[in-house]
DNA sequence: AAGGCATCCAACCGCATTGCA
DNA sequence: TTGCAATGCGGTTGGATGCCT
């Protein structure tokens, strides 16, 4: 542990705290806030400098951190973050409530690390560690590298917080996060097959909907929210007449905006700058399609069985509308349907078709721009 | 009991970004 | 536009602790 050039400068103290030193930066802040934090250790009678300060509030005596072991769900969270985040430890953290970047980096590295390569993943790419080894073996380059146009220096995505690019190119940093809203192809993202950038489009369609994940639907929102999740982490949000991308596996009620990385808020707020911002992200907003997945086989007869069949032409994923009108829908919430595309123009009198080419096209092109 | 080693985790460092004059 | 200070973030360090021999 070193020492900032400026406590040098001021002779500050360094290493642990007191409970003193606790103490006065507790009551201060309480007190007063925290303001610049430059400023507080002199406010606060503090020899330590402003940097020190923060940390020590962040991590330790800030009054809504969790103590305690993390709990299993908690774990499998961060696991799961990690595989679409990467080393992004302060957006894990903002979708665990009350635990810092810190907490979960230690975690991460003292014992999480190790959990998964018990259980025979490779901790860095999430792939199994024999086809990592396999792919060393043969000097493959990771399904990555064709998406990213370099691993040795840091870049910035959509002028949000930093990101750096990982000095491991197995990084799963380098296969979720696309440079531009538009520039990779959905399959390249969505998990480590095979699937390259010259795919066709009905291929990517056919590589959504074996990633899609499950529906659920908010009946306690209005109007009702549908909620679309998939294998890599990240979901679509839904009413009647938009979808929201966000990270699917977070519990709490953070969205986070897969493009710009940066949690959003999506609320009733009409004038919400942000919604704005992520509608025009996806170009599934489009005017004149609406389009969904209708369950198949199986989950149609249960369907049928439930008083569905009204709507057993009518696509789930427009889920806000079958949603106000068939309450049974909540019961789906845990199903994981064979689906099928449809859609519908806009147009007066239009209904429900089987999807032709052309619509799995714009489909493709849709979820494309989003993940 | 003592020494060596491994692990944990609080705290620091360096660098990028942001905000402001 | 530029320079600088403040802030935020991820990587790293090293003291404390526990376990093993």
């Amino acid at each position: 542990m070193g020492r900032h050039s400026c406590c040098y400068k001021q002779k500050l103290r360094k290493g642990l705290w007191s409970p003193e030193e606790d103490d006065k930066l507790l009551r201060h802040i309480t007190q007063y806030g925290h303001g610049c934090w430059s400023s507080v250790p002199k406010l606060a009678g503090l020899q330590r400098c402003g940097k020190s300060c923060r940390l020590r509030w962040i991590n330790y005596l800030r009054p809504d951190l969790k103590r305690g072991a993390f709990s299993q769900e908690e774990e499998n969270l961060i696991i799961e973050l990690h595989a679409v985040l990467g080393n992004r430890w302060s957006q894990i953290a903002a979708q665990l409530p009350g635990r810092t970047d810190n907490e979960i980096k230690n975690l991460w590295n003292s014992c999480l690390k190790k959990k998964l390569r018990q259980r025979g993943i490779d901790p860095t790419t999430h792939k199994p560690i024999t086809q990592v080894e396999e792919d060393n073996k043969l000097g493959r380059k990771s399904s990555t590298s064709n998406n990213t146009k370099s691993s040795s220096s840091n870049t910035t995505v959509g002028g949000g917080g930093k990101v750096v690019v990982e000095k491991n190119s197995n990084s799963p940093d380098h296969q979720r996060y696309p440079t531009s809203s538009s520039s990779q192809i959905l399959g390249a993202q969505m998990n480590h097959s095979s699937l390259n950038n010259d795919m066709s489009l009905s291929t990517q369609y056919e590589f959504l909907k074996d990633n899609f994940v499950q529906a659920s639907y908010d009946h306690n929102s209005n109007p009702i929210v549908s909620t679309f999740s998939f294998a890599n982490g990240y979901g679509l949000n839904s009413n009647s007449t938009s979808f929201l991308p966000f990270l699917s596996s977070s519990s709490s009620s953070t969205i986070v905006n897969p493009i710009r990385h940066s949690p959003v808020s999506i609320g009733s707020d009409n004038n919400n700058n942000n919604n704005n911002e992520l509608q025009s992200i996806g170009g599934c907003f489009d005017q004149s399609y609406s389009w969904g997945w209708r369950p198949t086989g199986k989950e149609a007869d249960e369907i049928q069985g439930q008083g569905w069949s009204q709507y057993q032409h009518t696509p789930l994923l427009l889920g806000s509308t079958i949603a106000n009108q068939c309450p049974q829908a909540s019961q789906y919430d845990e199903i994981k349907p064979e689906i099928s595309p449809l859609i519908m123009t806009n147009e007066p009198n239009s209904t429900w078709h089987h999807s032709q080419q052309q619509d799995l096209q714009r489909l493709a092109e849709a979820f494309g721009q989003i993940f």
